[in-house]
DNA sequence: CGAATGACTAGGA
DNA sequence: ATCCTAGCCATTC
């Protein structure tokens, strides 16, 4: 399937992950895996990069961008794989990821692999299930306005 | 359209 | 601790 035209089950997958890791609080981090999890759907972490991979710049025009999900309202940055590492991709992304997380205060250290890690145990956002799902929750109108820069 | 790919993970060697 | 494998499934070749 095109991104442009997804299949109804797919879109409502892929907006599902997006309002999830909207729910990541600043600051804290969670995995592909635990946001899979909390959407019922523990078989597929996979499915939630590629989410994020597919994740739009933020557009020109501001009308588009209240009501679309994009890099600058979707706090993928906070996203990392089960070790608390962020997951190698292209050249530069992991780099630029990890200045995204130290900027919202985040301690992110590199190993003699070169690789990212950040601390869950300091940092990690593991809940049983979404706030929202909860019922509890009323969002009052809180955002993540800070975002980072786009990715390459 | 079939085959390969990948912002993943749990489990086993 | 590190490496390998199987399962995963939308996207891309």
């Amino acid at each position: 399937m095109a991104p442009g035209e997804r299949s109804e089950e797919v879109h409502i997958w892929y907006t599902a992950v997006y309002e999830a890791v909207q729910e990541i609080p600043h600051g804290k981090v969670t995995s592909y895996g635990h946001i899979a999890r909390l959407l019922g759907k523990p078989e597929r972490p996979r499915q939630v990069g590629v989410c994020l991979k597919h994740l739009p710049s933020p557009s020109a025009d501001r009308s588009k961008n209240s009501a679309t999900f994009h890099s600058g309202n979707v706090p993928w940055q906070r996203v990392l794989n089960a070790k608390g590492s962020i997951s190698p991709r292209g050249p530069g992304a992991a780099s630029q990821q990890a200045d995204a997380l130290r900027r919202e205060g985040i301690e992110v250290r590199q190993d003699a692999m070169g690789q990212y890690t950040i601390s869950l145990a300091e940092y990690g956002w593991f809940p049983d299930a979404l706030p929202s799902e909860s019922g509890l929750v009323e969002s009052s109108d809180e955002e993540d306005e800070e975002a980072a820069a786009d990715h390459a």
